[in-house]
DNA sequence: GGCGAATCGTCAACC
DNA sequence: ACGATTCGCC
C-alpha cells in the first residue's frame, strides 16, 4: 500500500489517522484538513489489513460523498476504493430498506416521495378529512409530521385533533401506496434494526468500521442509526464492555441544520453515547489567508455557547476581504460576472477556482443569466433546477408507475398526461373508491365494480391505459430486458412528447424541454452502463439528487454556483458571497424563530470556504416577488474585524480597474510561488 | 370534458 | 417573475 505518507500530517491529524479502534471524536475546525484526515485514515485502515467492504463512511451531501470517494481513489488502488461504502444517510437507508424492508410489511419496490409528492398527498388528505369549518395549512401539517417522525414518534400524540387525524391518515396512506417519504427512510431503518435483531446483526457484520462526517448536524434518528449499526443489541452478551469502532468528525461552529432537527448535543455529549472515546482537536487551518480566517473568527466569536477553540493559519499576505455595496441585484450579478472574468485573465485562474455563494436558490438566477450571456461556464450544485422541471417529473412518474403501479401519486400525475379521456371527475371517483376499499387507484381502475358505474367511453379509455401500463411493465421485468429501451418506448407510445410540444409557447422552450427529456432517458442509459440496479436503482438515485447529469457539461467544471448550506465542506480559491443583507442573512424568519446564531454560523461557513480572496456583496435594493424593495446591509457585517476588511462601493472599483487588476496579478504570482 | 386566460401565492436551507 | 391553480367559455 503506497501513495500516502503519514509524515505529511501534523501530530493531531496523525493521531486521528492512527486511531482505528474504539470510539473517536475528531473536533475539526474549518479548513483543518478534515477530509484529508478521513481519507488518509481510511487508506491507513486498508493498509492495516482491514477489509475495504467493512468500512462505512457517512456524509450529509452527495457532493461530500463524491469528493471523499475521489480523494480516496487517489490514495489506494481502484478496486479497494470502490469497495469502501461512502454514502449519505439517506442513500444508506435506501440500500438497507431495499434489502430488508419486507420485515416491516412493505414491498421491496417501494416508492420514495419527495417534498412535492408529500405535499400533494397531504393536501388531498386535508381536503377529504377536514370538515367545512376546519382549516389546516398543508405546510404546517407537513412540518409537524416531519418533526414528529424525526423525534421517532410512531403515532400521533393526539389523534382527536385534525392534525393528528391527518398524520395517522398520511402514514396509513403511504403504506397502502407502498411509499416512504424522506423522513421514513431514516425512521423505518431505525425501526427495522431496532425491532429485528437478526437484521441488525447482519448489517453489523457487514460494516465493522463507521465514520460519520459533519456529526454536529446529525439528528436524533441519525444518532440512533449510528448506534444501531455500531453497538450490539442490548440483549446480546457482547453488549457490555464492547467498544464500537465509530469515528465522528464535526465542528459546533458549523452546525447549520438545526431547522432539520440537528441536535448539537450529539457531538457535545458524544462521550455519553460512546463512552471513553479518543478525542482529537484539529485547530490549524490550511485553507485560508489570515485576512479571511481572522474575519471569520471575528464574526463567530459573537455566538454564545461554543466549544472553546483556537483556530489559526500560517498563511500571511493576500488581499483584505472586500465588502462591496451594489445599487441593485442586477448590477450585483453583473459585477460578479465581470470580476470573475477579469481575475481569471489577470491571474491565469481556471473557472473551477471561483465560486458564487448565496443564501437562497432564487438568488442564483440573475448570475446564471449573466454567465450564459457572457459564455462563462458554470455548474449549479444542489438547487432544484433540473429535478423540479415538469417534464422530468413526468418522465420519472411514468418510470415509477412501471415499477410500482400502486404508487398513486405517480399514477395520478400521468393518468391523463397527455389527455387520454380520463377526466378529473373520473380520477376523483377512482380515488374515492380506492380509499373506500383500501386499495390503490390502479387496482380501482381494474375493478369491475368501479368500472361498471362509468360511461362506456370512459371504461374504454381506462382499460386502454391500464393495458398500456401492464404491457410495458411485463416487458420491463422480462429477463435480459433492455430497461432504458422499455422506458423510451413507453414514453414514445404515450404520445407525451407531442403533447409537450403542443403546450410549449416558443420553439426555444420546446427545444429546452425536449432536451431534458432526452437527457433523463440518456442518463438512465449511462446508469445502466455502470450499475446493475436497473430502473429501481436509477430512480433511487434521482430521488436522492445524485449525479444528475453525469454525461455532459457537468464534468467540464466551471464556476460553482451554490447555496451556503450546500457549500459546507467545500473550498475555492476565490469566493463571492452575494446578498449579504439584513433579511437575507440573517433571514427574516430566523429572527422570529430565534435562530440568528445559526444564521451567523451559516455566514461563518460561507466565509471559511475561501482560500485566497473573498468578496461579500450587498444591494441597496433588490427585486423580491417581482417588485423592487429597498435593502440595508447585514448586521453581521458590523461584527467583522475592521482591520481585515475593506468597504467599497461598486462605483469606486469601476473607476480604477487597471491598477486593481495589476495588484491582484502580483498577489497571484506570490501565491503561486508559495504553492 | 378540454382549453386558454386570469389570478394566486411563493423565496430558507437538504436528502 | 414565475409556476400552479382556478375560472369561464367552447
Amino acid at each position: 500500500m503506497a501513495g500516502f505518507r503519514l509524515f505529511d500530517l501534523n501530530p493531531e491529524q496523525e493521531l486521528a489517522v492512527r486511531t482505528t479502534e474504539g470510539p473517536l471524536l475528531i473536533l475539526a475546525g474549518a479548513g483543518s484538513g478534515k477530509t484529508r484526515v478521513i481519507t488518509m485514515r481510511t487508506a491507513f485502515m486498508l493498509s492495516q489489513g482491514i477489509a475495504a467492504d467493512s468500512i462505512l463512511a457517512v456524509t450529509f451531501t452527495n457532493k461530500a460523498a463524491t469528493e471523499m470517494r475521489e480523494r480516496l481513489a487517489a490514495l489506494v488502488p481502484e478496486d479497494q476504493a470502490k469497495k469502501v461504502t461512502m454514502s449519505t444517510f439517506h442513500a444508506l437507508c435506501v440500500r438497507i430498506l431495499r434489502q430488508d424492508i419486507e420485515a416491516l410489511g412493505y414491498k421491496k419496490n417501494f416508492s420514495i416521495y419527495d417534498e412535492g409528492d408529500q405535499m400533494g398527498l397531504i393536501k388531498k388528505i386535508i381536503t377529504r378529512t377536514a370538515s367545512r369549518d376546519e382549516k389546516l395549512d398543508p405546510h404546517v401539517a407537513k412540518n409537524a409530521i416531519s418533526k414528529a417522525k424525526n423525534n421517532g414518534w410512531r403515532a400521533p400524540e393526539d389523534d382527536k385533533t385534525l392534525l393528528g387525524a391527518v398524520f395517522a391518515r398520511y402514514n396509513a396512506d403511504l403504506k397502502t401506496l407502498n411509499a416512504v417519504d424522506f423522513d421514513d427512510l431514516l425512521l423505518l431503518t431505525v425501526r427495522l434494526l431496532n425491532d429485528h435483531p437478526a437484521v441488525q446483526e447482519r448489517w453489523q457484520r457487514r460494516f465493522k468500521y463507521l465514520m460519520v462526517d459533519e456529526f454536529q448536524d446529525t439528528n436524533r434518528l441519525q444518532l440512533d442509526l449510528v448506534s444501531l449499526l455500531a453497538k450490539p443489541h442490548p440483549t446480546s452478551p457482547e453488549f457490555a464492555g464492547m467498544r464500537p469502532n465509530v469515528a465522528v468528525v464535526g465542528d459546533d461552529d458549523q452546525s447549520i441544520y438545526g431547522w432539520r432537527g440537528a441536535d448539537v448535543t450529539n457531538i457535545l455529549e458524544f462521550e455519553a453515547h460512546f463512552p471513553g472515546p479518543t478525542v482529537v482537536k484539529l485547530e490549524q487551518n490550511y485553507r485560508s489567508t489570515n485576512f479571511i480566517l481572522g474575519t471569520a473568527n471575528s464574526l463567530i466569536k459573537n455566538n454564545p455557547r461554543r466549544r472553546p477553540k483556537n483556530l489559526w493559519s500560517a498563511k500571511d499576505g493576500g488581499e483584505k476581504v472586500k465588502i462591496i455595496a451594489m445599487p441593485d441585484d442586477r448590477q450585483e450579478a453583473e459585477f460578479i460576472t465581470e470580476e470573475i472574468n477579469a481575475r481569471k485573465t489577470a491571474e491565469a485562474q481556471k473557472w473551477e477556482d471561483f465560486a458564487v455563494l448565496f443564501r437562497m436558490n432564487a438568488q442564483s438566477r440573475q448570475v446564471e443569466e449573466n454567465f450564459r450571456r457572457l459564455r462563462v461556464p458554470y455548474r449549479i450544485i444542489g438547487g432544484k433546477s433540473f429535478f423540479d422541471r415538469r417534464e422530468v417529473k413526468d418522465i420519472l412518474a411514468y418510470a415509477s408507475c412501471l415499477l410500482n403501479v400502486d404508487d398513486d401519486v405517480a399514477l395520478l400525475r400521468i393518468i391523463n398526461t397527455p389527455a387520454r379521456g380520463i377526466s378529473d371527475t373520473t380520477v376523483e371517483k377512482a380515488t374515492e373508491y380506492s380509499i373506500r376499499t383500501h386499495t390503490s387507484v390502479f387496482k380501482a381502475l381494474r375493478d369491475d365494480r368501479f368500472l361498471g358505474a362509468l360511461r362506456a367511453a370512459t371504461q374504454n379509455a381506462i382499460e386502454k391505459f391500464a393495458a398500456f401500463l401492464d404491457e410495458h411493465e411485463t416487458k420491463l421485468h422480462e429477463p435480459l430486458s433492455n430497461q432504458p429501451a422499455v422506458l423510451r418506448k413507453l414514453i414514445e407510445e404515450s404520445g407525451y412528447l407531442a403533447d409537450l410540444q403542443r403546450t410549449c409557447k416558443t420553439p426555444e422552450e420546446w427545444m429546452d424541454r425536449e432536451r431534458s427529456v432526452r437527457d433523463i432517458l440518456a442518463s438512465f442509459e449511462t446508469f445502466e452502463g455502470r450499475s446493475d440496479k436497473g430502473l429501481q436503482g436509477f430512480l433511487d438515485e434521482m430521488m436522492l439528487r445524485q449525479e444528475r447529469e453525469d454525461d455532459k457539461e457537468d464534468d467540464e467544471g466551471g464556476v460553482t454556483l451554490i447555496t451556503l448550506h450546500a457549500s459546507k465542506g467545500l473550498e475555492f480559491p476565490h469566493v463571492y458571497l452575494m446578498g449579504v443583507e439584513e433579511g437575507v442573512i440573517p433571514h427574516d424568519r430566523s429572527k422570529l424563530e430565534g435562530t440568528v446564531d445559526e444564521e451567523r454560523r451559516l455566514l461563518y461557513v460561507g466565509i471559511t470556504r475561501a482560500q485566497r480572496t473573498l468578496a461579500l456583496t450587498w444591494c441597496r435594493q433588490r427585486a423580491k416577488y417581482g417588485s423592487v424593495v429597498p435593502c440595508i446591509s447585514s448586521s453581521f457585517l458590523k461584527e467583522l474585524d475592521p482591520e481585515l476588511v475593506e468597504h467599497r462601493d461598486v462605483g469606486d472599483i469601476i473607476n480604477k480597474p487597471v491598477a486593481e487588476e495589476a495588484a491582484a496579478a502580483k498577489f497571484g504570482a506570490i501565491f503561486d510561488m508559495l504553492d
